[in-house]
DNA sequence: ACAGGATCCTGGGGGC
DNA sequence: TGCCCCCAGGATCCTG
């Protein structure tokens, strides 16, 4: 599920709910994340408070005293929330810390496609995040990073979006968006941009991402926000999962394909194959 | 260098 | 009701 306004959104649920709390204890379920935990982490969680709350890509980091800290992926169906420890826990919660006031900080993920993992200095989770190669922030592009990371390649345009090395927090729904908001065809190869094409798409990245966050992310099975509740932004697709429904540009019916792997949803005529896009 | 497929998982939806 | 097949907001590894 999760990209990056998920996260986001996510992330700022989480700052007022968790910053000052201290973990009080730490329960792992008995199946495997996509990393395994170890036990030793526990140890290092517990008597800890929560000094900050980050997001990195679709990574977010719980940094606690002692430059200790918590990374954790959603993959996707994951959840993270912070409830009443009274509330019943659903099924495939994987990892609960106890915090105080009886509060805990739970992550629930059916597919266990997601991730936690504990560091235990801040070298260890800058090593973490500098092996995963991430690209810089969707809101931090540089024209010319960009202009020349497309040039580079010959690699699609949805491929190039969906590469977290290029640009980080970009998924499926935001890939397919953003390229409907540029009017770009999701199969152009990146070296066949011009300049303003690229900025074009550049731009409207950011249009789409910051959109999604004013919406709170999108939900279109199992996301939820830090408090459990559902996004908004699927009300506001124009091609993601639209096939058969007439473009809101120019009322042409929006097609789907397969592309890098993955589901793709554009208008033919907006995004027709053409430079002029 | 790049596309495409398989893989890790569970559950929902459609067809029969 | 049940079964079977396909699909899913991600990431990674392997083949050709």
């Amino acid at each position: 599920m999760p990209e990056l306004p998920e996260v986001e959104t996510v992330v700022r649920d989480l700052r007022p709910r968790l910053i000052g709390r201290k973990i009080l204890s730490v329960q792992v379920s008995n199946k495997a994340l996509r990393r395994h935990w170890s036990q030793a982490w526990e140890k290092r969680l517990v008597g800890r408070k929560v000094h900050a709350i980050r997001r990195r890509g679709k990574w977010i980091a719980i940094e606690m005293a002692g430059r200790v800290s918590l990374v954790i992926h959603l993959g996707m169906t994951g959840q993270l929330t912070v409830t009443s420890a009274d509330e019943p826990r659903q099924n495939h919660t994987h990892l609960v810390l106890g915090l105080n006031r009886n509060w805990e900080l739970r992550f629930r993920d059916v597919r266990r496609f997601g991730s936690a993992t504990v560091f235990g200095t801040l070298d260890e989770l800058e090593a973490f995040f500098q092996e995963a190669g991430l690209g810089p922030e969707p809101f931090e592009l540089k024209t010319r990073y960009w202009r020349e990371r497309l040039a580079a390649t010959a690699r699609s345009l949805k491929a190039v979006l969906l590469d977290q090395r290029v640009v980080a927090g970009v998924g499926n729904i935001y890939a397919d968006e953003s390229l409907f908001e540029a009017r770009l065809h999701p199969a152009r190869p990146g070296k066949e941009l011009i300049p303003s094409e690229a900025d074009r798409l550049r731009r409207a990245i950011a249009r789409v991402l910051r959109c999604a966050i004013e919406k709170r992310g999108s939900s279109i099975r199992d996301y939820v926000d830090g408090s459990g509740s559902k996004g908004g932004y699927q009300n506001e697709f124009r091609v993601y999962q639209q096939v058969g429904r007439p473009c809101p540009r120019c009322g042409t019916l929006i097609v789907g394909t397969r592309l890098a792997g993955r589901s793709t949803h554009y208008c033919p005529r907006c995004q027709g194959p053409g430079t002029r896009g």
